[in-house]
DNA sequence: CACGAAGCATGCAACGTTGCAATAGGCGCG
DNA sequence: CGCGCCTATTGCAACGTTGCATGCTTCGTG
């Protein structure tokens, strides 16, 4: 029997053609060493003919695996989360697998329902840059399938973890607007009531740095906001310019917060740079083409990406099963443009 | 043998504990009908106390289902794809699909590879928004696994189709350039060497505007680009300027090209819209924040994804099975903002 | 010439699930 | 009281693949 048709060819389709067994047929496709060349090349050829392609979820059911890691962010169409995804896809796809992406849009229940939902075995490996939910939750992750926490949120041992070192970022960025001259830098990003504490750490750079110099710390100049978006970052530095003593520098803890502050201002006459800098966070590809252009901070997103593969392949494929969580810190420079300049 | 530690439960560990068979343990996870309460409420519970989970491959093989999408766009970080692909996650999620994000770099082959790689056994449905590839080799796509296109590229019968109406949408934003005093308008955005034919389109409605207003139409002023970043907008805009009589409104056929467009105007000294008038396509959030915001085309881009997941829905479970393509044209608006204000 | 090794090919079983057909029990009706 | 029908439950087989064990050659060596 030939199966005519559209129906999808199966190794046994490949096998009677060929003349040959299932076994060997499957032998030729895992690309065993055990193969005379002619009886391959007639198998190959039978493959071509037939166009056979393996059914996924077969291998699947029997090796337990499904070539498939998950992906959870807050959102994909986010500058910042974007570019990861993207970068994250690539990377995925040169170690053969597939990339699939949920979005939790920052809502502790949609982090925690990835955590436990599909997880258990669907999914070959994980990934989420947690949002809402923090050490705590992530601590309960019992281990099932590996997974990586990117960003904040250390899940202390519970499995493994990417970052970048945002306190000395966040000191980086302060120390260069001060030695640009400002006095009064505020800080727009704090975000008091969230999990992930991403926020609280630059805020602890942002501080040093200005211990470091010798300046008091005004808390009146530390917005906190409900979401790192424009929209946020404009009522942001609507706030801050209604102050009595408005800042001259606003660093922000995102680049879209900052490219919203710059908008504010720009809207209420003032000029940026010359009445007030504005700095941002995460280097996306907005700040670059903005007017004018962001000073930021850049993490190596390529790097990140790479990283987190790479802890999925040793704890999946390796014999890193059973080591402690790793934490695995990538570099960041600072990048200034036209927005803190003189 | 209740099978300790971390292993996954099946049907039969959870069939075991209740005291029931598998079959009935598959009914009523599967929520048949015919369970009697008290068996389905011991079941239930066994399930719980176990924490099983169906495992999917075994499911997929059994009933040639995944539960997957696929879903190929050419980068999943700029502003445009980003939205519409975190729409289609939702829409997805929402009717119990998963789906998979491959990117196609504007690859013809990567497009192609897309079109006939894994789709034939591991996906259910597929979603592209075709780039460099056309008409001939969408046509070529054999049904397999149901095809839904985006955009152009007309599969002319080969698959579903949900588009916008480019030529309407074009000569609305040129007639309102023309309306509002401009005389020279430019465009900024045809690709002449690509498949995907939605810039012919665009550049059709232009010169029907052109047309209907007695314009003439001036070659001098249509600006072919390699890609639709910024960074071609920017250099399109350098070129129009260089120009013996410059335009005083250019039409860029995607907003990024358009937020390019503008900061190499401002670079230049020149005034949006004062100057030049600036017009986009898409409605990117990022164009709503640029100073001056942008004016634009808005397609409807929920509906995109409502219309491509139901597309894809009757296709896979309805009986639409064998009934010719459809296409599908989802409505737009034009979006007037400051750029192109006087 | 016999025997082991090496190279190649094969058959069987199992992964966890669900479609199908069949069974056991309860009930109403003739 | 017996027949048939309906409900609840069950067993068997199969989806397409690969791990394991084994069989069949052929060749080299003592």
């Amino acid at each position: 029997m030939g199966r005519g048709g559209g129906v999808a060819a199966r190794l046994k389709d490949v096998a009677e053609r060929a003349g040959v067994s299932v076994r060997t047929v499957s032998n030729v496709v895992s690309n065993a060493p055990a193969v005379a060349p002619d009886t391959r090349a007639r198998v190959r050829r039978a493959i071509d003919e037939l166009g056979y392609r393996p059914n996924l979820a077969a291998r699947n059911l029997r090796q337990g695996r499904t070539g498939l890691i998950g992906l959870a962010i807050p959102e994909i169409h986010s500058p910042y989360f974007g570019e990861l995804a993207g970068l994250l896809v690539e990377a995925a796809r040169e170690r053969g697998w597939t990339l699939l992406i949920e979005q939790t849009a920052g809502s502790a229940e949609r982090e925690l329902e990835f955590l436990s939902g599909r997880a258990s075995n669907t999914l070959d490996g994980m990934a989420i840059s947690p949002w809402a939910i923090g050490t705590e939750q992530l601590r309960r992750h019992t281990g099932g399938t590996p997974l990586v926490v990117l960003g904040e949120s250390d899940p202390q041992g519970a499995a493994d973890h990417v970052v970048i070192d945002n306190v000395a970022a966040a000191r980086e960025m302060t120390s260069h607007l001060l030695e640009s001259g400002r006095t009064r830098v505020a800080a727009v990003g704090s975000q008091p009531h969230l999990g992930n504490g991403t926020a609280a750490l630059r805020l602890r750079g942002m501080h040093e740095a200005l211990a470091a110099a010798g300046r008091t710390i005004d808390p009146a100049l530390e917005v906190p906001v409900a979401s790192l978006h424009r929209e946020e970052g404009r009522r942001a530095m609507g706030r801050l310019l209604d102050h009595g003593s408005p800042p001259d520098a606003v660093f922000c803890f995102s680049d879209e917060l900052a490219l919203g502050a710059v908008y504010e201002a720009k809207r209420r006459g003032l000029d940026v740079p010359g009445d007030v800098a504005v700095a941002g966070f995460d280097d996306i590809e907005d700040g670059r083409y903005a007017t004018p252009g962001l000073t930021t901070i850049s993490p190596r997103k390529d790097q990140i990406a790479a990283s987190t593969l790479q802890c999925l392949a040793d704890r999946v494929y390796g014999r890193l099963d059973h080591l402690p969580a790793r934490r695995i810190t990538v570099p960041h420079r600072l990048v200034v443009r036209e927005s803190t300049g003189r």
